[in-house]
DNA sequence: GTGGTCTAGACCACA
DNA sequence: GTGGTCTAGACCACT
């Protein structure tokens, strides 16, 4: 077996920004906030903070501007890819703890369809 | 936004008894391993290798003979319903993650529905 | 006229530890010093080292495994790359900044040849 | 290793003001803006500029008559002079990098033989 | 104000 | 020991 370890805390923080991404929160072009606001809003050092948007940079999610800030890409393309991605890896990992439970594709899907939808939904404009 | 924290080891330990339960390859009236084995297999710490039975048993899956050794509860009820919390963790953790990234019922459905079936899956003995 | 502004040292260290890959002073494979050893070598701060090597291996000259070390990437081609790119650089800025001066590539061809030839150069293994 | 410092402000300006000269842009005898002009032309504070001024005439590169400006030296040999000084100092600098990663005579004769003769040069009356 | 770099020092996980 | 993360605080360049 393997121990799960903590997730770096600048790892979770793009994870929530990717998130917000992907529901729309956040959309192409916008300005994120400054890395000294990021900070206080996560309380994290601003070290962290810029951290993150290099990484955020790196995959090409954004763009910076010295003095000016930071940007989120116009390129909305890379955004329906990370949602994909994101419910991909959901889905494989859900799949395969179910069937190492022993559950089978049709105990699972009769399982998903008896699962109450999500009612008064707070409309959002996702990706 | 809420940090992950890492689970404590003995938590981590126990959630994989309780798979191996699920998974048959630990049986109601099966002697468990003793302390100090279970300690050596996880390598984990002989104290906390206790409170894990200890936590088991409050739980009320096994129950310790002092001289002779720790066994599984022979109930095989209490098990059945352990799979289906974990199931039922498992697909409302999916299910709204899915739903915060956007997708609908219908869309998860056809997701599960597309993915791979197991091949080949090991034979194995599931409550 | 744009000012030239400072170079920040881990570029600085980057450059220099690239030089040394292209002369064959570090080869393929090689175990780079740890963050504390180069960190000492070049008078930098661990975290600084550190940031280095992450850079190195983003851009896919070195790997890295938790508690043993840093190693130069395996692959050759990456490194011959990496020279004609240095020699390119080179290259462009030399020429652009002798025509800016009004040396046409005849002139340059000229005073090139006229160099004096490096004499009793150190055997060196450059890629 | 050596880490590289930026250059002062009033040396890159003299060498942008040196190149202007070896370009024909300035012509032995030209009266140069004054120091507040230049001040304003370079972004640079006007002690900056007074500074500048004063290098130049103790290269003997131009003369100041108060109350009517600073000129270019009249003697357009020390001009040349300069011409080569710079074109030898670029040489080195790029013979000895080249040299550095590997390069021999041979190849950096063939590399420069091949680099595209800049076409359309802007007619300049260089020196 | 913005982002970018750097340091000093701490703690953790891995081996 | 190794690398990885995080903090606190500083200074710089750009606008």
């Amino acid at each position: 077996m393997e121990y799960v370890t903590e997730l770096p805390i600048y790892l979770q923080v793009i994870r929530d920004l990717e998130k917000k991404i992907i529901q729309g929160k956040l959309k192409p072009g916008d300005r994120l906030p400054s890395g000294r606001d990021l900070a206080v809003q996560y309380k994290i050092n601003q070290n962290t903070a810029a951290r993150i948007y290099r990484e955020l940079e790196d995959m090409g999610y954004c763009f910076t501007r010295r003095g000016i800030g930071t940007f989120l890409a116009e390129d909305e393309a890379i955004f329906r890819m990370l949602k994909q991605e994101r419910a991909g890896e959901l889905l494989k990992g859900f799949m395969e703890e179910m069937g190492e439970l022993g559950f089978t594709k049709e105990a699972i899907l009769s399982l998903v369809s008896g699962y109450p939808e999500k009612k008064g939904a707070e409309k959002e404009n996702h990706i």
